[in-house]
DNA sequence: CGAGCCGTTGACGCGTATCAAGGAATGTGG
DNA sequence: CCACATTCCTTGATACGCGTCAACGGCTCG
C-alpha cells in the first residue's frame, strides 16, 4: 500500500510529483545535484480510504504531508462530544505545518474521499528550508493562506441562515475549477462544516434540488447554478 | 502622540520595552551590539482611543504592531455589509504578519478600549529573522497561535446555543489571568464575536446577572462565577 | 436642557432543532 | 442469489430559541 520514493526520484518526476505542491512550491528548485544524496528519508505515498484517519489531535509527529488527489476534513471536538469541521484540505494543499514547530496535531484529519497522500518527514522540510528562502516563504504564505481560510471559514459559512452557509459552501466548492460540478459530502459533514443539523442540511440541499439550483448529474455530483446561488449567499 | 525610539533605546528598556513581547520573544537576544546601528528605522509608540482603527483590511501596509495594552478586534465584512469579529488582540499579541508576506492586511483592526500600541518596519522584522533562528521560530509560533485561535473561535464560540457561546467567551476572557474579573465588551460586539444578534447578547448578559452567574464590580467590570459558567459552556 | 448612544425589555413570528419514521442504497451471510 | 442488517438520505410534526421590530430609561456630551 505504501510506496516510497527516494528525493531523487521525486525531484525528477518519477513518483509523479510533476504536479505535486512540493515541486510547484519550489522546494526543490534551488537544490543542487549534490543536496539529494545528502537526504535519504524516504517520501511515503499511499491512499486514504473515505473515513480513514490521516493523523489525530494531539499526536506529536514528525511528518507533513500533501494531498495529491481527493480531500480530507480538519475536526476538532467540543467537549460535549459533539464535533466541528474547520476545514477542508484537498489537492495541493498541506498537512500538518504544525508539525514543523514541534507542535502536537491540532485536528483530527479524516478522509472525505478516496485520497492520495504524499508523506515526508519535518526534518527534510528543515533543513531544506534553511537553506532555500523561496521554500520558507512558500511556508509562509502556506500558514497565512491556512488563516485566511480560518477566518473565512467564520465569515461565510458560520453567519446567515443554513440556505446562505450551504449556498456559500457549494459555491467555495467550485472556485477555482474549470467546471460548475462538485461532489457533495454526507449530510453529517455539511452541517459539521456549517454548524447545522444533519436534518436541516439535508432539507436545504433537497430544497436546491427541487428549485434546480442544482441538479445531480451523478450520484452525489452536482452542477450548481452559480448566478442564482450567489444571490442566495449575499442575500 | 507619537514617541518615536531607535532600536538601541528599545532593546536597552529605555521605551518601557522592558515587557514588550519583542523583547520577550528574544528578538534581540541574538543580535550583537554592532547590529543596532545598523537599524535606523525607528519603534513607534502611540496610543488609540476606542473606535478608533489601527488599519484596515485591504491596506498593504509594511508595518507591524504589538499591543502592549488594551485590546482591539479583527473585524471581516460579508457581501451584505454585516460583520463579524473573528479574533481578538491583546497585550503581547503581534498584528499584521501578513504584512510580512507582502499581503494586504486581512482585516480591519479596531480598537475596543484605550489600548498601547508600538509600530515598527516589516523590514526590521526581516532583517534581523534572517540573522536570528529563534526570532523566526518565534514568528512561526505566532502564526500557529493565531491559527489556533481562528479555529477555536470557530469551535467554541460559534457553536451551540447562545447561552453557551456568551459563557464560553467570559471564560476566554479570564483564561490566564490571575484574577476573576474581566471587561466587558459592548453588546453589538459581542453578538457579531459570537454570531448573535445585539439583543440576544443583551439579553444572555442581563440573565447571567439575574443568576448571580457575574456580577457588577464596577461599571462594565464583572466577577465571574467560574465553576457555574463553566457548566453552562459545556453542557 | 435636549440630542444621541447604548443597554434593556417586551411581543411576535420565523427558522431551526428535535424526535420519529419511512425509503433507498449498500453490504453480509446463509 | 436472495433475505437481512446497516447506513444514509429524506420527510413530517412539533417545540423552542432566537431574530426582528419597537419602545423605554439611563448615561454622556455638546
Amino acid at each position: 500500500m505504501v510506496k516510497s520514493v527516494t528525493l531523487r526520484e521525486a525531484w525528477a518526476g518519477e513518483a509523479d510529483c510533476r504536479r505535486c505542491t512540493l515541486r510547484e512550491s519550489v522546494l526543490f528548485a534551488g537544490l543542487g545535484e549534490q543536496d539529494f544524496d545528502r537526504i535519504h528519508d524516504p517520501i511515503d505515498q499511499f491512499n486514504l480510504k473515505p473515513g480513514t484517519p490521516l493523523y489525530q489531535a494531539g499526536e506529536v509527529g514528525d511528518h507533513m504531508f500533501t494531498v495529491r488527489s481527493g480531500s480530507l476534513k480538519l475536526v476538532q471536538y467540543l467537549p460535549d462530544g459533539s464535533q466541528r469541521i474547520v476545514r477542508i484540505a484537498r489537492g495541493t494543499d498541506v498537512l500538518g505545518l504544525e508539525a514543523l514547530l514541534g507542535n502536537a496535531y491540532q485536528h483530527d484529519a479524516v478522509a472525505l474521499a478516496p485520497t492520495e497522500i504524499c508523506r515526508f518527514p519535518t526534518r527534510v522540510v528543515k533543513m531544506l528550508s534553511k537553506e532555500n528562502p523561496s521554500l520558507h516563504d512558500e511556508l509562509l504564505q502556506r500558514w497565512q493562506r491556512a488563516l485566511n481560510e480560518a477566518d473565512a471559514w467564520l465569515t461565510e459559512l458560520s453567519t446567515g441562515s443554513a440556505r446562505q452557509r450551504v449556498a456559500r459552501l457549494l459555491l467555495r466548492l467550485v472556485r477555482d475549477r474549470e467546471s460548475s460540478e462538485c461532489q457533495l459530502f454526507g449530510r453529517e459533514d455539511m452541517g459539521a462544516m456549517l454548524g447545522i443539523t444533519t436534518e436541516t442540511a439535508s432539507r436545504t440541499i433537497a430544497g436546491f434540488k427541487r428549485e434546480s439550483l442544482i441538479v445531480e448529474s451523478r450520484p452525489n455530483r452536482f452542477l450548481l447554478d452559480i448566478p442564482n446561488l450567489r444571490r442566495i449567499a449575499e442575500d
